[in-house]
DNA sequence: GTCAGATGAGACATCATTGTCGCACGCGAG
DNA sequence: CTCGCGTGCGACAATGATGTCTCATCTGAC
C-alpha cells in the first residue's frame, strides 16, 4: 500500500519548520519511512520543498474557501478564518518562515493570492466599520500569519492547551489584551 | 582594525533567519568579509550559533532592563518593551525560529529567563486589572515574540513602513483590530 | 619607513549529505 | 502458491560544505 502522501508532507513541513537544516534522512525518519522511499516519492530535496509549497497553498486556499471570507460579519468571518486555518498551521509556518528559500523577489504566485484574499477581508471589515482603520491590511495579514503559527508552536511545546488555541488567537487578534475598551 | 563583532553577528542572525540553510560562505559574504575571517572569529558553525544565542539573549535582557518592565502602568511598560525590543528583532526572530536547533527539551536557560520576565509583566497587568485574564501569560508571551518578529520581517520586505512598525505592533497587541470596544 | 596585526584569496583534506542502485523482504490479489 | 508492488536496507559515487593552512596584501601605530 502506498503511504499517505499528504500526511508525509505534513510531517515534513513540521520537521523542516522546527529544524530547517534537517537532512532528508531526518525527514524520512520523522515520517517513519526510509530515505529510499522518500526519494521514490520526491525526486530530491527541491521537489519535496516544491510539493510542500503546493500542498500548503492548496490547503490554505481551501481553508479560506471554507471560511467564506466574504460572507456575513467581518468579525465572524475572521473567526472562521482562524478556525479553518489553524489545522494547517504547520504548512503556514513553513510557508511563512521558508518563503525566502527561492530567488530574490521571486514570490510564489499562489502565495500573493492568499495574501490578497486575506487582505480583502481586512479591507472589507474596515469599510464596514468593524475594524480599525489605523492598522493597515498588510500588517494585519502578517500578524494573522504570525499569531496562528505562534499558536500552533505553543501548543506543540505544551505552553498552550490545544482546546484554547483557536479562541486565544482570535480573541487576541480581535480584541487585544487590554481589558477596558477605551483607547 | 578588528571588525565589529556585534554587527557581524547581527547580519548573521538576519541571514540565518531568512535562509537557515545558508552556508558559512553565504554568511561571510553577507557580512562583507571572507570565509577565512569568519572562521577566525568563530571556530565553526556551532560556535557561531552559540554566539548568536548569547548575544541575542544579552540584547533582549538589556532591552527588558531598558523597558523597566516592573515600573509604572503595565500598558506603558508593554509599549516600552515593544519599542526597546524591536531594534533587536533580528535576534529575536533567530531565537524564536531556531531555538529547536539543539537537543529535545534542552531549552537554553537564558531563554526561559526572558520568558519569565515577560510573563511576569503580563501577570502584573492582569492583577492590576489592566489586562484581560482570559488570555494566559504564556500565550501573550508567544504572541509578543511573534508580532515583533513579524513586524520586522514586514518592514524588511517593504510591506510595512518602518516608522509605523512599533506603533502598529503595540496597538494591535493592546487593542486588537476591532473598532468598537464591546466584547 | 618599519613592524605587528588583521584580512582576503586560494588550496587542500575531510566530512556529511545527496541521489542512485541492486537486492531481499513482506503483503495483498489473483 | 505465485506474482507484482511497494518498501527497507545497505552500498556507492558525486557533490557541496566545512575546517585548516599558507601566502600575499593592507592598514595603523610607532
Amino acid at each position: 500500500m502506498s503511504l499517505d502522501r499528504e500526511e508525509l508532507l505534513s510531517t515534513a513541513a513540521d520537521v523542516l519548520t522546527r529544524r530547517p537544516t534537517s537532512s532528508m534522512d531526518d525527514i524520512a525518519k520523522a515520517a517513519g519511512i526510509s530515505r529510499a522511499t522518500l526519494h521514490r516519492h520526491f525526486a530530491g530535496r527541491d521537489a519535496l520543498i516544491r510539493a510542500l509549497e503546493q500542498l500548503g497553498l492548496r490547503r490554505l486556499d481551501a481553508a479560506l474557501d471554507a471560511a467564506r471570507t466574504d460572507e456575513g460579519d467581518a468579525v465572524d468571518a475572521l473567526r472562521r478564518v482562524v478556525a479553518e486555518t489553524e489545522p494547517h498551521a504547520g504548512f503556514l509556518g513553513f510557508l511563512v518562515t521558508q518563503n525566502q528559500l527561492f530567488e530574490p523577489g521571486e514570490q510564489h504566485e499562489g502565495w500573493t493570492r492568499i495574501d490578497e484574499r486575506i487582505g480583502a477581508l481586512f479591507r472589507r471589515g474596515q469599510q464596514e466599520g468593524a475594524f480599525r482603520i489605523d492598522l493597515t491590511p498588510a500588517w494585519l495579514t502578517e500578524a494573522l500569519y504570525a499569531l496562528i503559527t505562534a499558536s500552533a508552536w505553543a501548543v506543540q511545546d505544551g505552553r498552550v492547551a490545544a482546546r484554547d488555541s483557536t479562541r486565544m488567537t482570535a480573541e487576541l487578534l480581535l480584541g487585544g489584551l487590554r481589558r477596558s475598551g477605551e483607547r
